[in-house]
DNA sequence: TTTCATGAAACATGTAAAGTTACATGAGAA
DNA sequence: TTCTCATGTAACTTTACATGTTTCATGAAA
């Protein structure tokens, strides 16, 4: 299975937005994440059913931020793209008759349950703020300026 | 993607082993798996690279266990089938050089290594005879009898 | 009324797990 | 020896699903 990169993905996005002034396009947002502007679009539906962004059509649309970076936080972000599977393992089948799947099933069960809710927890913890003073503190390391539309040309 | 159940298939297959006398073959163990031969032979291949199971060619020939219950763990069970991937959400790019991207690569890195230990710490801590203990557990509650070749006739 | 943008459905593609086929190898039985 | 049964393994097929693409409807500004 391929891994699912909505996530990293989104997040991508969102940082970028954030650095520039004004609605952006899906086209844009596209070129950025070296994708479809549909692919934009239908990762960012979820987040402006929540309110996280906003999108206006015509000209002179796109997309904007419309939340706090110092409150949203990734679990929020996850959630808001229909919290997808996390794990790549999974039981051979969820309701066994079989006494021995039964107990695999259980043990199994139970541990990915915790490292979920560590998973889970943990992305509770990093606001989109934090990723952002992250970001430009990569850059202020680097010493170099930013700009958002040519940075994914090399 | 679809998910990965080898790890929940060949302890299937190790517990039922644990019921039966003598060598069973991939034949039999397909048949209480739902599956083919070949897929059988094919996860038990890194367990018997380890010598978790030993396996014989020819008449009376096929499959048995070869390690102490009481001491191999379902980690040891999972590196034996080549420590598979554990999470089906990934990084777009491993090695991006925007910078808003490896921020956010570092940020779900760390997050994810750290369900990773909590996972592999997990399941390092339950042994074959505690997972054998628990179905033992569960035929008792139900009071009834195991027959290891009819079991998954329903 | 033209152009630019999103919204959404339908369809195509790429990839990896699982399933299948085919055949080589080796071990015991006849 | 020769037959049968079993594993070992490579190659191929199937299936599921994330992603990519096409297409057209809708609505807003020029």
């Amino acid at each position: 299975m391929r891994r699912d990169s909505k996530l990293s993905g989104v997040l991508h996005v969102l940082l970028h937005m954030a650095e520039i002034e004004g609605p952006v396009t899906s086209e844009f947002l596209a070129g950025v994440m070296q994708t479809n502007p549909v692919v934009v679009r239908r990762i960012m539906a979820g987040l402006r059913d929540r309110g996280y962004v906003r999108s206006e059509k015509g000209h002179g649309g796109g997309w904007q931020i419309a939340c706090d970076f110092e409150t949203v936080t990734l679990r929020d972000i996850y959630e808001a793209l229909g919290a997808p599977e996390l794990f790549a393992m999974g039981n051979r089948s969820e309701a066994p008759g079989c006494l021995v799947e039964q107990a695999v099933n259980a043990a199994m069960n139970q541990t990915f349950r915790e490292a979920e809710a560590l998973l889970l927890a943990q992305l509770g913890r990093i606001t989109l703020a934090a990723l952002s003073a992250d970001f430009h503190a990569r850059l202020a390391a680097r010493g170099g300026d930013f700009n958002p539309g040519t940075a994914h040309a090399v």
